[in-house]
DNA sequence: AATCTTTCCTGCCGGC
DNA sequence: TGCCGGCAGGAAAGAT
């Protein structure tokens, strides 16, 4: 369930074995993901080099000079790096194979990553062009949510996850944020002062920052991992802890549906 | 059988 | 009327 921290952990793990390689082959083992791997993969990037690698959102930019490579990993999907000579299994349906005998292997059980190539200006792409700010930057603050929120008659959790508004922000830390924020998660968006906003906007930027600090601290294990990162085990405040007592005040947590997804709050902590 | 994960797309609605 | 944005619901696969 790769949230923003996990994409973000995984672009620092990749990062420095990627950068200045060669791609020496491609092998695309199943082509349906999301939408179709382009057939012309191979073609197209033997012999380029990877120039930087980046992130927009949840999705990955391996810069190759000509193009960029755009890589997501939906709801099951994880990178590893691995020795090419690695049998793939079941689930691994993409190679980045590189010039120094390594690979970058995509596995994803659920196949609702994806895989795509543009050799255009890449924040032109349909994909990208329309998202929200990025929450770790300053381009994100409490008035520019106070002002992607105005006129919002949805509720606040629903329009947290909408990356029109802001992106990066999943089902878990939403959640999250919300709860150190104090806002409950039913609250429509539109109705929220421009105080609670900036309350806002600084927990999910901290719930962030504390999650990739979490899983960036065994970032050392991430090449040839079993690529469940265990590491990602936080303790939640809420998200998934209904019937249990709220670590802050000890009422019971509960959970609720959202636009068919689950949300978790104290019914004390958060009015 | 229901649930969980991401996010794009479709179809409907209201406002101007 | 036509256009636009908001919003609900549906869809994809597989593990549990």
């Amino acid at each position: 369930m790769p949230e923003l921290p996990e994409v973000e952990v995984t672009r620092r793990g990749i990062e420095p074995h990627l950068i200045g390689r060669r791609i020496a082959g491609v092998t695309v083992r199943n082509p349906n993901l999301r939408w179709p791997v382009p057939g012309h993969l191979e073609r197209t990037l033997v012999g380029l080099k990877v120039h930087q690698v980046a992130r927009r959102a949840k999705y990955l930019l391996l810069d190759c000079g000509e193009g960029t490579l755009i890589l997501h990993l939906g709801m099951s999907g994880s990178l590893r790096l691995l020795s090419a000579d690695t049998p793939p299994q079941k689930h691994d349906h993409f190679d980045l194979v590189l010039e120094n005998g390594t690979l970058l292997r995509l596995t994803d059980p659920r196949r609702f990553g994806a895989i795509l190539w543009t050799s255009d200006d890449i924040l032109q792409h349909p994909l990208l062009a329309q998202l929200g700010p990025e929450p770790l930057t300053s381009g994100f603050d409490g008035d520019v949510l106070y002002a992607r929120t105005r006129g919002r008659g949805a509720s606040i959790k629903e329009v947290l996850m909408n990356s029109h508004v802001v992106v990066g922000v999943g089902n878990i830390y939403a959640s999250e944020a919300l709860f150190h924020a104090s806002i409950n998660p039913k609250t429509t968006a539109g109705r929220i002062g421009v105080g609670r906003c900036e309350n806002l906007a600084q927990a999910i930027k901290e719930t962030l920052k504390l999650a990739i600090k979490a899983g960036g601290s065994s970032l050392r294990d991430y090449v040839n991992s079993d690529g469940k990162p265990g590491y990602f085990q936080q303790q939640y405040w809420v998200y998934g802890r209904a019937g249990c007592a709220c670590r802050k005040c000890g009422a019971i947590i509960r959970q609720i549906k959202q636009g068919q997804r689950s949300s978790f709050y104290c019914p004390h902590c958060q009015k």
